[in-house]
DNA sequence: CGGTGTCATGTTTACGTAAACATGACTGCC
DNA sequence: GGCAGTCATGTTTACGTAAACATGACACCG
């Protein structure tokens, strides 16, 4: 059972003074064990050097008193926090939550905890905003999963020193990246169309602002120019299964189109949907691959042939990379990125003849 | 443009001694404007008296050393962190990471951070874990987003006076809860369901140990029973899309079905899937309504009827009622329950004659 | 012109921890 | 039996900040 002592209340007499004390010390539990402070420390640390009976006297007055280190004074004492921070617009897109949960767990992992500094709107006052506040957080690091041009319109100064790494973005440059291997991704969809038999491959694009959006579409429009086949124009959508649904119309009206390329799952979803009520059949007369392979995917209609984005490494490796910085081993800018799989699903097939 | 300096080495000779400062302290800034440390303290918080001559060096100081207050130091000294601690299974249920999203934001807004805690699996020792660390992470209080009935499970204790609240759980007689209607929510979906002319209604509930599972189905069973409607079967998902569409493929096989109430959208797709594989077609022959309203279920085949959860509101309202604890305002156990709304799509109708 | 206030600024101290150094007891060796 | 060495434990100090208290300069008053 789990037990939960009432919150005592702030104006308690525990104390002969009348203000009883917030929290208990390393030297409370010294003076009940009878011994000094720094023995009590040497306990709480596992240093040798502390005969048993003392050991456990001391075991005996923590637990008696409730003790529990201060993680503030650990952090001034050691000027580290154990604690990295994870700057984002959102968990709202299903790449980002995953990325955040694995990134969480693997912190935990190496002993670290997760601050997340949420920026609510890409404006320059809100990213100004978090930056400023991360100088002051309680911080050894940042993951940036941001789109790095967003920074770069505001004026923004990193502390010297910041460890820092970038996910989804094409600061390699500056800042060690980690990212999914967007291009590689996009090729394997498109190439997978072609070998069906398709002519050619339209292409349903993410927002312009967005750096893996950008990397999609120029694989996709590379695929096609090597081999020889016309680029139909680029739709552009939000990522939102709305937006997909909406340009999935504008496709359907166009009968050459056989072939879709939609850069994320969701608005693949809303193709699907455009497509069915048009009543052109996927994938007899069309086929639509994704990008993702979010959890849902295989029990769309029909299931979605989509590419597998492994968010989990993504994450490992951004922890991986920004603890690399933190412990001063060698590690500059450069890309690291993580390999994606396509996964064939019942929307694609060989166009009808 | 972003500017960062680039990471000086650990061995680098700024400092005459060999060893470089690690970090600006009020001191270094007090020493350079050619005042005390206290003064640099009052400009730094705003604290009146100090003459404007002098508050101009010290920002100006400040400045050129590249000053950031230290965050261990400042939460020693006021014995808090600003900081709110999140302790969940997993970011990837959709509901989670909009609550957590929202817990985020809002807590921003009130100058707090948030710290996240996954806990990977729901073992007794991941638990016990996660709250042993809790006591010495820098965590002003605790939000769970966890089944309290599996913290029961493992023999947890939580720091006296620890700040605490909790979602989606049933253990208001404990601890302040914020949770969504469930039950009104589930209402809703089945209420919706008869009056469209449904004999009665089928329901794909979430795994057993789940708290808002248990919930829906009881709503479920109380209308159906309320109505002096026969109570079917209860289906058991795990909230996946493909527990749904096995499920799906049960209830398909049963010609007297045609009224299905999934307890999460996600399901709800599964089931989609499955009727439609078996050729029983949405709504004509069978009414299908979910639960969450994710993003994507106005674009499912058919656009999804389904009850949506505001988790938005539900994240502001724990940080409220956390903080209220946190600042000694008046606040006990008990429930605070988010409303929900039924959102009619096209995956309803009334049954075919 | 001395006393009293006011105000800007400096000095001391405490927050909780742990490294570095100090002490004192006991062991073992010649 | 005395001395070096080992080992458990205690004492001092520093980490960066800010409250509490102290100081010293100047202004205004009778």
């Amino acid at each position: 059972m789990i037990k939960i002592e009432p919150p005592r209340l702030r104006a308690s007499s525990d104390v002969p003074g009348g203000r009883r004390k917030q929290r208990v010390s390393m030297a409370d539990v010294a003076r009940l064990a009878g011994v000094s402070s720094q023995t009590v420390s040497r306990v709480a640390n596992g240093s040798p050097g502390v005969v048993e009976t003392t050991r456990e006297q001391v075991l005996a007055a923590m637990s008696e008193l409730g003790y529990r280190p201060n993680s503030a004074a650990r952090s001034l004492r050691y000027g580290r926090f154990n604690t990295i921070g994870v700057i984002l617009f959102g968990l709202s897109s299903i790449g980002n939550s995953r990325t955040v949960e694995a990134i969480a767990t693997h912190a935990a992992a190496e002993g670290y905890a997760i601050t997340l500094i949420p920026v609510g709107a890409p404006t320059q006052d809100n990213v100004l905003g978090a930056f400023t506040r991360m100088g002051e957080l309680a911080v050894d690091g940042v993951i940036l999963i941001i789109e790095v041009h967003l920074l770069d319109a505001a004026a923004v100064t990193l502390p010297p020193g910041a460890h820092v790494v970038v996910v989804d973005s094409d600061a390699g440059d500056r800042y060690p990246v980690v990212d999914t291997d967007q291009a590689d991704g996009a090729r394997q969809a498109v190439r997978h169309l072609l070998d069906l038999g398709h002519h050619t491959v339209w292409h349903l694009a993410g927002p312009a602002g967005s750096f893996s959006a950008e990397r999609r579409a120029s694989a996709w429009r590379q695929v096609l120019e090597e081999a020889g086949r016309p680029v139909p124009a680029l739709e552009r959508g939000d990522w939102s299964a709305d937006s997909g649904y909406r340009a999935g119309l504008r496709l359907a009206a166009d009968p050459s189109c056989t072939a879709i390329f939609a850069a994320n799952d969701q608005m693949a979803l809303g193709v699907l949907r455009a497509l069915h009520e048009r009543g052109r059949r996927v994938p007899e007369e069309v086929s639509v691959v994704g990008f993702d392979d979010v959890a849902d995917a295989g029990s769309y209609l029909p299931p979605l042939t989509t590419v597998h984005q492994d968010f989990a490494e993504v994450g490992r490796r951004c922890v991986d990379a920004l603890l690399r910085q933190i412990h001063d081993e060698p590690s500059g800018p450069g890309t690291d990125l993580v390999a994606t799989r396509l996964v064939v699903r019942a929307s694609t097939a060989a166009p009808e003849v």
